[in-house]
DNA sequence: TGTATTGGTTCCAGTGACTGGAAGGTCAAG
DNA sequence: CTTGACCTTCCAGTCACTGGAACCAATACA
């Protein structure tokens, strides 16, 4: 399987499986004129990177992953572990977005919206933070 | 004032300021020694600036916002326009990661999490995409 | 057989918004 | 006179790709 052909298999833009290589995460036989041979089991790869990247978790994570679904004498236990500390990291980081949004829409609604110059917004950006 | 006092003033470190000033954002006085230093407009372009990427705001849109801030002529309108768009873009990563999230801790919680190599955290991963 | 198109290769540079670190100059205190 | 804090510039690294140039290989069709 050439590369466009793993890519449509897997889901990742060939510049990214490409990438991937260069970084360790997969290593695909070569065809006698240089090109890359993607096996199934190649694929499998691709497809579990593509899918934990999707569900959020970094490169160094997916590589760890990826070593957990190679051992088969993997404990379920260290699978989950990462999981939970995923889902932790996604919960705090919508909390910050949560107080972040509730900030900027109080902001946006106290400001008139007209052609005038007076603003809300303005006003808080510059001000000195002592006043919060 | 030196850029460690701006700093202090403004809650930005100095690397950070000098950064701001490369891209732009800011050109304080230079003292005979090299040094520079920041006047009371300058620490307000700061702090308005700290205070607006801490908001969420892109450096291309504090760039805008400082624009706005200068302007005496501005249009609160928008102002309230880029505030907007901004809670926007917050909402839509909130309601992203909120997505993340439900479908990740149900794989966490699916899992035994025991010293077994059963796990369908893995099995997810792994999944064809057809399958969902 | 020629050619046009598609798809493969490598390598280099850029993204955003900093951050770290090296090598060296300046200043105030003791 | 030295120590230490602070300042300077410049270069490289972060993260996970992405774009583009220049070139080679394979295939379809006239």
């Amino acid at each position: 399987m050439n590369i466009g052909d793993a890519g449509r298999a897997s889901g990742l833009p060939a510049k990214t499986i490409r990438y991937y290589e260069e970084i360790g995460l997969i290593a695909p036989e070569r065809r006698s004129n240089g090109y890359r041979n993607y096996s199934q089991t190649d694929i499998h790869r691709l497809r579990f990177l593509q899918r934990s990247r999707s569900l959020g978790f970094t490169i160094d994570e997916c590589r760890l992953l990826l070593s957990l679904y190679d051992d088969e004498d993997r404990a379920s236990a260290d699978v989950k572990a990462l999981a939970e500390q995923k889902v932790r990291d996604i919960e705090s980081k919508i909390a910050e977005l949560q107080s972040l949004q509730r900030t900027l829409s109080a902001l946006a609604q106290s400001c008139q919206g007209n052609d005038r110059p007076e603003c809300p917004i303005i006003d808080d950006l510059a001000r000195l933070p002592s006043v919060v």
